[in-house]
DNA sequence: GACATAAAAGCACGATCGTTCGTGCGGTGA
DNA sequence: TCACCGCACGAACGATCGTGCTTTTATGTC
């Protein structure tokens, strides 16, 4: 039986878990999470094969672990600081601002994680593609949402659609992202901020006075 | 000797050249350029291994023939059409609406080819990865270079910074391709449509009367 | 210090990878 | 008719892939 489906586990086990995980969600940026092999992976952080296996009954399941890491480093590292912040509008900006920070200060060496990985399941069905388009679809409907909070505040011009406004500001943050990890130059997150903050002015409703 | 290194080859060798490299291109957006095995693509078109891959010296080779093949099928449907309209604006948004045209076809099964690969290379150094960029910036400089020309007919606005306004149209036709093969919605190329048509009629100059 | 168990390693398997080699078929020109 | 050559084939190579089984090493509790 293996240690991953038997539910025993001490906090040695856990710590290997995860730097195991934490290696594999950095290097699936770079190779493509299926590009990952278990003895490259292995090699990378000083275990044998056999015994960084253990930790996981398939390679598929090392994918998934890997996904729900990156997903808490992207969360803890973008989301999570702007949610204090209560004016909608602001903290869609900050979002934006996190997202292209985290990008730029190469989080995960290959730029977003999602973007990498959704890009290369993007035809593959399974499990693993299920579960990055989930978080994909999160991630625009929070954006979309934001919009809307920021309409209902009339902060927003409420002729706007969320959901193409959502879209323009992906698309740019996605661009950004790509051009430069592709590119190695900042220049391309400059221009996807710059492209963010005079789509947002375009939206916003002019304050009289 | 092999096929590849030889010059010489007849039209039956130039034939299955071209098959070849049509099933590759088509089958790199699906399964990625390194994703393809010679097995798994000399199956597909009923070669046997090695026959196919005397046609070309390593499997490198075949990616950057493949690449070469892609790029020709692109430029043959999405440029060539557009480059007997004489007015640069409507030749850019001519170019825009092929590219749409072109992913909502599934001319690449997978979207757009370059948008796959570029992905899938963007942190792989090498020739792959130097032809790939050379032909996004390419794309890249032709999209802005109209934009110029119109900014010199004086349909567009002399202030708009036309790199700035390039980073934002692609950024849409990439979002547009991306979400459409993610979510098989053809709603998301609508979406960069309408983003496209409202960024160029906000950057137009106001024409008097 | 002995013992139980978690964690890692050792070793080997079938499959598939890119690659090479020798061979044979079919048509073309001498 | 015969030699030649483009073209494709089958077989096999060393390497690496994911995946198991068995054994050894750490870890922690009495």
């Amino acid at each position: 039986m293996t240690l991953a489906q038997s539910g025993k586990q001490g906090p040695k086990g856990q710590r290997s878990r995860e730097t195991i995980l934490r290696a594999a969600a950095s290097l699936a940026t770079v190779d493509g999470l299926e590009g990952i092999s278990i003895g490259n992976l292995a090699a990378q952080i000083g275990m044998s094969k056999s015994g960084l296996y253990a930790h996981f009954g398939s390679k598929e399941e090392l994918q998934l672990a890997t996904i729900e890491t990156a997903e808490e480093i992207f969360n803890a590292d973008v989301i999570e600081p702007t949610e204090t912040i209560g004016d909608p509008l602001e903290r869609l900006q900050a979002l934006c601002a996190a997202f292209l920070s985290h990008v730029e200060r190469r989080v995960f060496p290959g730029g977003c994680f999602f973007a990498s990985v959704s890009a290369e399941f993007d035809t593959q069905p399974g499990p693993v593609r299920d579960r990055v388009t989930a978080t994909q679809q999160q991630w625009a409907a929070r954006v979309e949402q934001l919009i809307r909070e920021a309409q209902a505040a009339e902060v927003l011009d409420p002729d706007e659609d969320p959901a193409l406004l959502a879209f323009e500001l992906d698309s740019y943050l996605l661009l950004g992202n790509t051009n430069f990890v592709l590119y190695d130059d900042t220049a391309y997150l400059h221009q996807a901020r710059q492209a963010i903050a005079r789509l947002l002015e375009r939206a916003r409703i002019d304050k009289p006075g």
